[in-house]
DNA sequence: CAGAGGGATCGACGGCTGTCGATGCAAAGG
DNA sequence: CCTTTGCATCGACAGCCGTCGATCCCTCTG
């Protein structure tokens, strides 16, 4: 365990809609605004956007590191990082198929950091 | 100017939509994950969500720092600091009148990024 | 079984950032 | 004009984080 590593405080249940209360609907709670934060900062990485962007519109919605080393331009150790921040949000998911690990976004956890964020009432 | 400046790159007009595209849609640019993550990272914090947060459900939908730093137990430094940051990222800002600063939320720019980061069709 | 290849982990390093107390500054008020 | 008051800024410091090369692990193949 280096220091490189974000709190990786899974989100138990990435799809769980009451994991992230609104923002502008009423003052967020400590607790809330830290599970939202753990999200957010997995999120607000330049690398990290373009990371889960590459593997959203992958064929078949999934991506392997191979996949994705060469798009974005930086190190096989460094993206593999990177997705482990991003599996430790409960943004992504990895499975592994033979050599392979496949990573898909798991569904509904962008949405519901939307919800979190927008003003609008749905 | 400090280390502890984020790059206060102003979103030009926070309102544009076009400034953040979606992240699910299309493989974002090296550019546009840049602009995106410049706003999550401003949002990344839980302090600055609090913050924002109660900017926007104060009476007013403003507040200024003194009715900020209180309910957030941080040092009035901290909270002008925090502030700063919302602000240079174009989510918050800020008017002056007499003595007292004004916050309020800039409207539009939180729903931008939820449309950026929902992988709903609007 | 030995080798190859994909990927996770490690260790290191430089830069960033959240926090504070102290200080500066400008607008009211006596 | 001096003091108070609300805020921004400064300087410092500790902890975090993105990046890399090197290494290790595991799975498939010959």
């Amino acid at each position: 365990m280096t220091a490189t590593d974000l709190t990786l405080t899974p989100v138990s249940t990435g799809t769980d809609a009451a994991c992230c209360s609104s923002v502008t609907r009423t003052p967020l709670t400590a607790e809330a605004a830290e599970r939202l934060a753990v999200l957010l900062k997995a999120l607000a990485e330049p690398m990290r956007l373009r990371l889960l962007s590459l593997v959203a519109a992958h064929d078949g919605d999934e991506a392997c590191v191979c996949d994705l080393t060469a798009p974005v331009g930086l190190s096989q150790s460094t993206v593999s990082h990177h997705l482990k921040v991003l599996v430790g949000a409960g943004l992504l998911a990895r499975e592994k198929r033979g050599v392979w690990s496949y990573y898909r976004l798991v569904p509904g956890v962008l949405d519901t950091v939307a919800d979190a964020l927008s003003t609008r009432t749905r």
